[in-house]
DNA sequence: CGTAATGGTAAAGAGTTGTCAACGCTGTAA
DNA sequence: TTACAGCGTTGACAACTCTTTACCATTACG
């Protein structure tokens, strides 16, 4: 179920909008103002974001050319008004993919919608890259840096980094890591995961005692604090 | 310098965009007809294509709907009348990335034709040569250079380190090359992948035990470091 | 303070990759 | 036709990397 974040602060327009995607099966995320918008950007993992162009303090342009500098590839479609023609172009060369003059048919932006998703379809479902301290981890190249400096991790290494930032901030209990890094149906009692932690934490912490990023929550499991 | 397939029936609506493309800077290719298009598609390897969806016989959602079952990515924008409302949704859904309706500015076209190429920069663009570190590699006339010297790649040697570049930076696993550069369905477990890309790594590595661009990614597949 | 859980280290274990030599195929020349 | 050369493929095996286990020290919690 893809899920759309809606950058809106028109209550009604916004509402309208909701109603309409989860009806067609969309998971929705709503944001009132620009800088709510960048933050769920990253936070909600949308899979397309819809922005309006008028928005109170940051305006949907500045939204844009922010989320294209952290590198997101996030598929972004702006809603513009009548009269706006100029913000057509600018919004297309900040990096929006496309745009919808307000009024619109419903069915229109569907299609849009769903040309994008399409195209998109298995790449930018997940950001390309994320950063936490002075490590930052590229997920299509595989690759981490620590300080600016490449660092080497284990395909098993990096399978586990990946699914604690996919799941950061949330506690993960040993037997789900098994499950979901290792594939293990019915995890065996081993020191397996302890073990791909503790080198983790040597590769990428820079007290690996003290962790800072990844942080053991005693008899429950491991939290990754992005 | 990116290629422009612009499939059109109508010679002074051709011609002006041709004009403006090249204008622009880009290589254009034109086609007056669908079947034209169609098998320009993929001989003049264009990076993205312009369809009039009013084409004499085959019709440019036939056209789109071909390309696409064909498995094509090309990013493709469609041309509509006004009038032909039903068409832009339609259009959408047969795999068009975008359509703009007659009569528009040729900026606008163009805004929309940079964002489609931003959009699928690095898979489709097709570069006549490429280098890295002492070595280049001339795509049209199937030659690698190393130090200034000719190297001799074999047929598949060549197609395996096209695709590595086409793909650099990504890890590509075994089946994937199987299937990409042998055309082998489901791969049979052998040594064949490795045994070329030592090969490869003979002839254009520095150093072959310690490779420098064609890394190993244990468990995984390869990467081209470009 | 005692018990259980976790961290660190090293070595065994399992699986993967690099390399070699041999084989088959195709096209070319004698 | 036969011999030859180049390319692609395969299986064997050694060398290597990563993963897991074992063991003991340390830490957290009731």
């Amino acid at each position: 179920m893809p899920r759309v974040l809606i950058v809106e602060d028109d209550a009604s327009m916004a509402v309208a909008l909701k109603d309409g995607f989860e009806y067609e099966g969309y998971a929705v995320t709503v944001a009132k103002d620009g800088a709510a918008g960048l933050r769920l950007a990253s936070e909600a993992t949308p899979d397309l974001m819809i922005l309006d162009v008028m928005l109170p303090k940051m305006s949907g342009l500045d939204v844009c050319r922010q989320i294209r500098s952290d590198g997101h590839k996030l598929p972004i479609i702006m809603l513009t008004s009548r009269g706006q023609e100029i913000d057509k172009v600018l919004g297309l060369k900040l990096g929006a993919d496309d745009y919808i003059t307000k009024p619109f048919g419903f069915l229109e932006l569907m299609a849009r919608v769903e040309a994008l998703l399409r195209r998109s379809n298995g790449r930018n479902d997940a950001a390309e890259s994320y950063q936490f301290g002075n490590v930052s981890v590229n997920f299509r190249k595989s690759e981490v840096q620590k300080n600016g400096e490449s660092v080497d991790l284990s395909p098993r290494e990096f399978r586990l980094l990946k699914f604690l930032i996919e799941h950061r901030g949330e506690v993960i209990s040993r037997d789900q890591l098994m499950e979901s890094v290792w594939d293990y149906e019915n995890a065996p009692l081993t020191r397996t995961v302890d073990m791909h932690m503790a080198k983790l934490r040597r590769k990428i912490e820079e007290r690996p005692n003290e962790p800072a990023w990844l942080v053991t929550v005693h008899r429950v499991g491991y939290k990754f604090t992005g």
